[in-house]
DNA sequence: TCAATATATAATAATATGCTTATATAAAAC
DNA sequence: GTTTTATATAAGCATATTATTATATATTGA
C-alpha cells in the first residue's frame, strides 16, 4: 500500500479494486477455494488476458497470492493482507458462489487442471 | 440499484462508489453526523462543485439522503438503504473521523450553518 | 426588489480504466 | 527440439471518471 496514505485512503484503494464485478466475484470465489486462471475464464466467459489483468491488480495490491504449480498459476486469498479484515467483512455480506464450480463440472467445462 | 443485476454486481456498484477517498470519508463522517456541503468543502479543502458532485453520486445510489433546510442541504446516511449493512460493515473497519469536526471548530473555519 | 449565500448543474478537459488483439514466456508432452 | 497448453504482458482504443470553470437556481436578508 502506498506511503503517506491514511487508513481511510488505503481502504478506498481496496474498495476501488473490489468495486468491479469481475474482481469482486474472483475474490468471493477465492474465499473458499484456490483457483487457476482457466477456471475464471470459464466462469466469467471472459478472455484470458482480461482475467489475467484483473488477477494482477489484485495480486499487486496484496489481496491475493499467486503460486505456480507446473503450467498453472493458482491464486488464493491472502489472509495475511493488511486490510484482510476489511475484505473479509465485505465477503461476508455476499451470497456464497460455490455453485459456480459445480456448474462448471456439470457442463463438463471444468478444465482438468483445477 | 439497476435491474437484472446480481447481488454481487450490486455490491460491486456500492464498493466502486465507496472506492474514492473523498466519498468514503464523506460516508464515514455521516456515520455519526448530519452535514451540509460547506462542511465537506472545508474539511477536504475541495471545490464546492467537486463535493456537490460526489454527494450527488452517493444520493443517486441511495447511500445518503438529502434534506433541504432553508439555504442549506443536509446530508445523512440512509439507514434504510438496501445495501446499508454492507456500508455499515465497511465503516466499522475505518477509524473514527469525528476529530475532523473539532479541527474545524478550533480553526474557526467551521461554517456557522452547521 | 436586490444582493449575498449556499448549492446544483453543465460543459470541458485530463486522466484512469477495462477490454481487445497480438505477442512473449514457460512448462509439459510428444 | 518442436508443439501444445497455460499464462503474462504490451499496445491500442473506447469509455468512464473526476476535477475545473462557468453558470443557474433558490433562499435569505437588507
Amino acid at each position: 500500500m502506498g506511503i503517506h496514505l491514511t487508513e481511510v485512503e488505503n481502504a478506498a484503494v481496496v474498495l476501488k479494486l473490489l468495486g468491479d464485478k469481475t474482481r469482486l466475484m474472483i475474490v468471493k470465489l477465492l474465499e473458499n477455494n484456490t483457483c487457476c486462471v482457466c477456471e475464471f475464464v470459464e466462469i466469467f466467459q471472459a478472455s484470458q488476458p482480461s482475467v489475467s489483468q484483473h488477477l494482477r491488480k489484485l495480486k499487486d495490491a496484496g489481496i491475493v497470492t499467486e503460486e505456480r504449480r507446473g503450467q498453472w498459476n493458482f491464486y488464493s486469498l491472502n489472509r495475511d493482507y493488511d486490510y484482510y479484515s476489511l475484505v473479509e467483512q465485505i465477503l461476508k455480506q455476499l451470497p456464497n458462489q460455490d455453485h459456480k464450480f459445480k456448474e462448471l463440472e456439470e457442463n463438463g467445462t471444468r478444465i482438468s487442471c483445477c
